[in-house]
DNA sequence: CTCTCCCGCCACCCG
DNA sequence: CGGGTGGCGGGAGAG
């Protein structure tokens, strides 16, 4: 065997290629893309392990290739020649594809091969006809080597929201290597990160976490900014100019910008309190790139900004030069930067469509309050609707929004709140970012915050102590998001605030949303039905979430409130991943979600090879929209334990009685145990579809049930109550194919908005009624009313929504211990009902029209297996192309999954555990 | 062809 | 000075 295994070495081109590899695993980790852990590799097959590109070594010879041979020894010594690696020899050597393909996969995955065993699989597909041409099918395709997909998995690793007790950190180094890349793409990654203070650097190597937290901040900065440089208008004119004249110059630009100098310093990096940073360098042309490009963003009333423009703007701000390499080159950095913020699910690519053609354009999708007033963007919206439907936007439209803006004044702060709050003064001072609610972060003080923090872990400490509690704080509202009062200006157009469409967060179903549902008692299932042009799965199936408060970004998160990984420690590196990825719920998972669906085929593969176990791990994945308590505890290790927040609750799951009938509820609980919240899924839309997720690893294949819910802060006549209505549902939605259920007026739920914070509530549209009824049965008109455990006096309301759903299909199975949720719910006892039950039943979502009926249809009944996906995989989907059709697959598969599409909404019961 | 953007050379700068 | 960082742009895949 051995000669025999040489010989096919040779074959291959010993030297060369593998010997690099070899040499890049062991010292050299930082070339790119170079699957380094071997030891995570499950299988040492060497072909995997390739190192780099093959594709492009296909066109050396071995002799010619450039790259500098490695030392055999080690390869050979590390990888055992076996039968089938021999095989895998052979037909690499034959086919070059093939062989790159194999390492290609083998690099992408790093992740999954953490966790899976792909051994066999791998292996036994490479093998054979059959195994080849589904690697000429599969073949890697350059999308999956992007950066907007590495961020993807880079993000799978940290909880959007962590709790201000956890502290990650984050070591290049180790991220490098565990998703297999170089350093290099790395550091892309996190400066853009950086640049909305996602993470920071403490030291060489090292930055810290921060999650999702001070978005919102972060992005009124970044907005103020922006509107005091005028970017607006430089947008505006440069759009006009090149209408105009088809060209544009640089030199003609709006002066009145003067962005430079303020440009430069935008959000101060200066970290002082950061050890070893190389915050002052120069070199922090591509965070600031990427906060300008934000501020564009945010400043722009139409949200959408091309690629050209923002180049000539960017360029102006800190280079004069106008060539066209200089051009380029921006372009080209926008385009990484548009990456890492598409897979944060800020914004997401568009076309704008002009005489000449279309024009590459991102659209933002993130957070909209912080741009403009809520009325201007809902005309905008509205204005643009016509075209969300293609995504590719009429420059007309543009530009005509872009002047509409230039007229109204829209800046949220008062100028006089303004002068004070300014981005970049130097030092910060934690204090500072904690002040009052309207406390403005400093940039830069963030890490300084996080640093102490590390130090002083007190206040974490008691919180992590139970592994229950969170801070309050984190739930409140105010707490994370001090700066945003929930002003009256919340409250006003409690429908424009924040909008979520999960996964693919579109802006134009947002903007459809706010166009078309602008009361909020409107139901979005009807509004589904007139916008159901535009995209099916958003409307009908997809949960939608107003929520005008801070605590929306909560809530859009993933709450992935898994553990954080721990820092420096590994864990995160696996457990965190999958947790995390599942987890995501966050608006960067939803984008995912949306852009999952572009997976590519041989992730999906994975996901039903991937054994139920893994699944469950990654499981959590919620919704696109969670409301994330962060209970949990602050130590990893929680994720896999839920015993932990069972504390905070005082009934597991499992205990609980679940009320079977209630899928949402299920759903729910299901999963509160893992993430110690509860997190509404929603799996109704197609897109979502693949996201799913897995949530189900509960097994609870759950149902669907599919929730649209609209939390409506309370109007002014509603002091103090939060009011969640079903949004998506159409009754029918919900309903059982066949029983034809007399809709309901809107269920909803109101609770005392001072409750939200500490109280966990559930809200199940789904919910049926106590009693479970047969499938098809008549959907209990009537919302069921649960009272909170725990919560004695809660005076939280649930309302089922009117919707019946099969009762089957409803449940999550907190089987999965995991997946327990730590929350003690008292519910109707149906809640409890076995995982499985439901499936192949679950009607769900066959009312629906559109997208939903995809899922449907999924042949699939869905199985706990089959529902449960990988999450995480869907993640690593680069946006793109594929969507739709791996979406469908994917439907498909999760048909199941998505039909248990529902929303958990936990509440952090506050301090309660 | 254009759009994207991967890849990695190599300069910069910190420690 | 070594090594971490990251600017930069060639060139190739994708559409």
């Amino acid at each position: 065997m051995e000669v025999n295994c040489l010989t096919l070495k040779d074959l291959i081109n010993p030297r060369q290629p593998r010997l690099d590899f070899a040499t890049e695993d062991g010292e050299n980790a930082q070339k790119e893309n170079i699957f380094v852990d071997r030891s995570r590799m499950a299988p040492k097959t060497p072909i995997k392990n390739e190192p780099i590109d093959l594709s492009k070594q296909k066109i050396f010879t071995p002799e010619r290739n450039p790259i500098t041979p490695v030392k055999l020894v080690d390869r050979q010594q590390t990888e055992p020649w076996t039968p089938t690696a021999n095989l895998k020899m052979l037909i690499s050597a034959a086919s070059p594809d093939i062989r790159d393909w194999e390492k290609k996969k083998g690099l992408f995955r790093p992740i999954e091969n953490k966790d899976e065993v792909f051994t066999d699989s791998l292996q036994l597909r490479v093998v054979g006809d059959v195994a080849v041409e589904k690697f000429e099918k599969r073949r890697p395709s350059r999308k999956q080597k992007s950066l907007g997909l590495l961020c993807q998995k880079f993000l799978a690793r940290y909880p959007s929201y962590p709790l201000s007790a956890e502290k990650t950190t984050i070591s290049l180094d180790e991220v490098a290597v565990s998703l297999g890349v170089e350093r290099r793409r790395i550091y892309d990654i996190v400066n853009v990160l950086e640049s909305l203070q996602l993470v920071s650097r403490l030291a060489k190597n090292q930055y810290g976490w921060h999650g999702r937290h001070s978005l919102p901040r972060t992005l009124r900065n970044l907005q103020r900014l922006g509107e005091e440089q005028k970017y607006e208008e430089q947008m505006a004119s440069l759009q006009q100019r090149e209408l105009d004249l088809m060209d544009y110059k640089f030199g003609e630009r709006k002066k009145d910008g003067c962005a430079d100098p303020h440009d430069q310093q935008l959000l101060d990096f200066s970290e002082p309190d950061c050890p070893s940073s190389s915050v002052n360098r120069k070199d922090k042309s591509l965070r600031i790139m990427s906060q300008k490009f934000v501020m564009l963003f945010l400043v722009s009333k139409t949200k959408i900004v091309t690629l050209d423009v923002a180049a000539k703007i960017l360029i102006e701000g800190s280079q004069n030069v106008l060539d066209h390499s200089k051009f380029k080159t921006k372009v080209r950095r926008l385009y990484d930067i548009a990456n890492v913020l598409t897979s944060l699910a800020l914004i997401k690519k568009v076309h704008v469509t002009e005489e000449r053609g279309r024009k590459p354009a991102f659209k933002w999708i993130g957070p909209v309050d912080f741009a403009s007033s809520d009325e201007e963007l809902v005309d905008v919206a509205a204005s643009v609707l016509p075209e969300l439907k293609s995504e590719t936007y009429s420059k007309v439209h543009v530009c005509a929004a872009q002047k509409l803006a230039r007229r109204g004044s829209f800046n949220r702060v008062p100028a006089s709140e303004r002068s004070h709050r300014k981005v970049n003064s130097g030092p910060s001072s934690p204090s500072r970012e904690e002040q009052g609610p309207d406390g403005f972060l400093e940039i830069g003080s963030l890490a300084a915050i996080y640093q102490q923090q590390i130090e002083d872990k007190p206040q974490g400490k008691a919180l992590d102590g139970e592994g229950v509690t969170l801070p309050s704080s984190s739930l409140d509202p105010a707490a994370p998001f001090p700066v945003h009062p929930v002003d009256s200006e919340y409250c006003v157009n409690p429908l424009v605030h924040q909008v979520f469409s999960v996964p693919q967060t579109d802006l134009q179903a947002f903007s459809t949303q706010n166009g078309l549902n602008r009361q909020v008692g409107v139901s979005l299932a009807s509004a589904a039905s007139d916008v159901e042009s535009l995209k099916p799965g958003l409307l009908a199936g997809q949960p939608l979430l107003y929520v005008p408060s801070t605590s929306l970004f909560m809530l859009c998160g993933s709450l992935q409130e898994g553990p954080p990984p721990e820092p420096g420690s590994e864990r995160d590196s696996r457990g965190s991943e999958a947790s995390a990825a599942a987890l995501w719920s966050t608006p960067a998972a939803q984008k995912r979600l949306g852009e999952e669906r572009q997976l590519p085929e041989e992730e999906e593969e994975e996901e039903e090879e991937e054994p139920a176990a893994k699944r469950q791990s990654r499981g959590y994945e919620d919704g696109p929209l969670s409301l994330v308590m962060p209970t949990k505890s602050a130590d990893s290790s929680d994720v896999a334990s839920p015993k932990m927040r069972g504390n905070r609750a005082s009934v597991s799951l499992e205990d609980m009685p679940l009320n079977s009938h209630l899928p949402a509820a299920r759903g729910v609980w299901g999963k509160a145990p893992a993430h110690g919240f509860v997190s509404s899924e929603w799996r109704s839309l197609p897109r979502n579809t693949e996201i799913e997720k897995p949530l189900q690893e509960n097994e609870g294949t759950t149902e669907p049930s599919l929730l649209q819910c609209l939390y409506v802060q309370p109007p002014a006549g509603l002091n103090g109550l939060n009011v969640l209505l079903p949004g998506s549902q159409t009754p029918h939605a919900m309903r059982p194919p066949s029983g034809q259920l007399p809709p309901l007026g809107v269920p909803c739920m109101v609770l005392p908005s001072s409750t939200l914070g500490p109280f966990p509530v559930l809200y199940s549209p789904t919910m049926a009624g106590p009693v479970s009824p047969a499938p098809g049965s008549v959907p209990n008109t009537g919302p069921g009313c649960f009272r909170l455990p725990g919560l004695g006096s809660t005076p939280h309301l649930l309302i089922g929504p009117a919707a019946l759903v099969n009762p089957n299909s409803s449940t999550l199975p907190p089987a999965d211990p995991q997946l327990q949720g730590p929350h003690s719910l008292n519910q109707s006892p149906v809640m409890s009902r076995p995982h499985n039950a439901t499936q192949p039943t679950s009607p769900v979502y066959e009312g629906h029209p559109g997208s939903v009926v995809k899922l449907q249809q999924s042949p699939t009944p869905g199985t706990p297996k089959s529902t449960r996906h990988t999450h995480c995989e869907t993640f690593f989907k680069t946006p793109g192309s594929l969507g739709d059709r791996v979406l469908r697959r994917r439907q498909s598969k999760q048909s199941q999954n998505a039909s248990s599409a529902q929303r958990r909404l936990e509440i952090p019961s506050g301090g309660a555990h």
